[in-house]
DNA sequence: CTCCTTTATGACACCCTTGTCATATCCAGT
DNA sequence: ACTGGATATGACAAGGGTGTCATAAAGGAG
């Protein structure tokens, strides 16, 4: 846990050593992080950083969790609480918070993708998809089906499914190629495809 | 280089030392592996394995040869020339050998997901796509557009790109859970909704 | 000014890593 | 049996990492 000393630090010195945890995590993968790069980045002595947390995995989780408050902070204006679009809108609204989050923090979003590359079983628990979310679109999928948007054949999981891999793989791309330009006009382009499907209006009879 | 050294090696030690390079490649990223333990597990002196490769970067491009060798050896049968399906069987196709190879090579895998785990820059240099045989898609897509199978309006890079990361995601998902019954099933329920759409057919005069 | 608690510090022990190199061993040809 | 080149070896240097701990400094209360 994080320790009361760290708490109490005057906001000067604790703001150095977020920064230096915030450089040196998105630099580095958890297991590959070092706190000798840390303290004297943050100008910190070794010990003092024993005296904030317990360890390595204490700092990483303390980080992660300002991050997410961070995150929440940002998004709370954006996300509407009741959708009233299709599931694929919302799939698109969430690519677009995607990507405001990767223009606003890019070293956030830097940390949360290496934390995705992490292999150590500590990280891998940790990466595991939300259910609840999965839920949410699966839901949302259920209701379009209900309003006549979507074919009621089709199996939700399987749909959610694709369009989260789709939506997941442009994203990594992208941020890679630090180019987001467009991005929103190719995931409406391939989500037309989806919805009117790739076979010509003459086949359609199969 | 591979030293010649390591050639003239008897075949005994160079299976036992290979074995030792699989196992710790198959269970660290590239820039956690541990050229001690492998030298360990192979029983084999430190010296040595300095005389037969020049680094562990060396190391690591000589077993990535040798998987792909026995790779291509694996699929030599199996890949057929001129494919007279369409893109979408063709992607079964990839799918299929994949599966194949997972179950075939487990561990060979296994050191081809970690390499795409990896983080360092000589490892992001190989992982980049092969765009030959994005090409190749692409071709399959445009053939199969003037065959009147898929609609002409439709982009094939748009296409292979949606294809390509859902094929993807699925192995992942897969390999992780270790469980590749039902893939192709699943994939092919993917791909039917993707050629027919997932509008009502009474919308679909959009 | 003193006392006591809190905070800061860096040397330390111990672990690991990589790549080198002098030396020992092996083996084949004479 | 001897000899020279090929091969094997592990100690070594140099660097990195983590977490601990005795000690120093600082700061607030009486």
């Amino acid at each position: 846990m994080v320790t009361s000393t760290f708490q109490r630090l005057d906001e000067e010195k604790k703001k150095r050593l977020m920064d230096a945890l915030i450089h040196e995590f998105s630099e580095h993968t958890f297991s590959e992080a070092s706190i000798n790069r840390i303290v004297k980045d943050a100008n910190i002595s070794r010990g003092s950083f024993y005296q904030y947390f317990t360890d390595k995995e204490d700092c990483y989780l303390y980080l992660l969790q300002v991050i997410a408050q961070e995150k929440y902070i940002l998004f709370q204006g954006v996300v509407q609480q009741t959708p009233h679009d299709s599931v694929y809108d919302e799939y698109l609204g969430m690519l677009d918070r995607s990507i405001l989050w990767m223009k606003e923090k890019p070293v956030y979003y830097k940390i949360g993708a290496l934390m995705d590359l992490d292999n150590s079983d500590f990280i891998r628990n940790m990466t595991k998809l939300n259910p609840q979310m999965m839920e949410y679109f699966h839901n949302l999928i259920r209701r379009d089906q209900e309003r006549g948007i979507i074919r009621k054949d089709i199996d939700p999981v399987t749909l959610s499914e694709m369009l989260f891999s789709i939506t997941r793989a442009m994203l990594t791309e992208h941020f890679y190629k630090q180019d987001f330009t467009g991005m929103i006009e190719k995931a409406r382009k391939i989500f037309a495809i989806i919805q009117t499907g790739t076979q010509p209006k003459e086949n359609n009879h199969v």
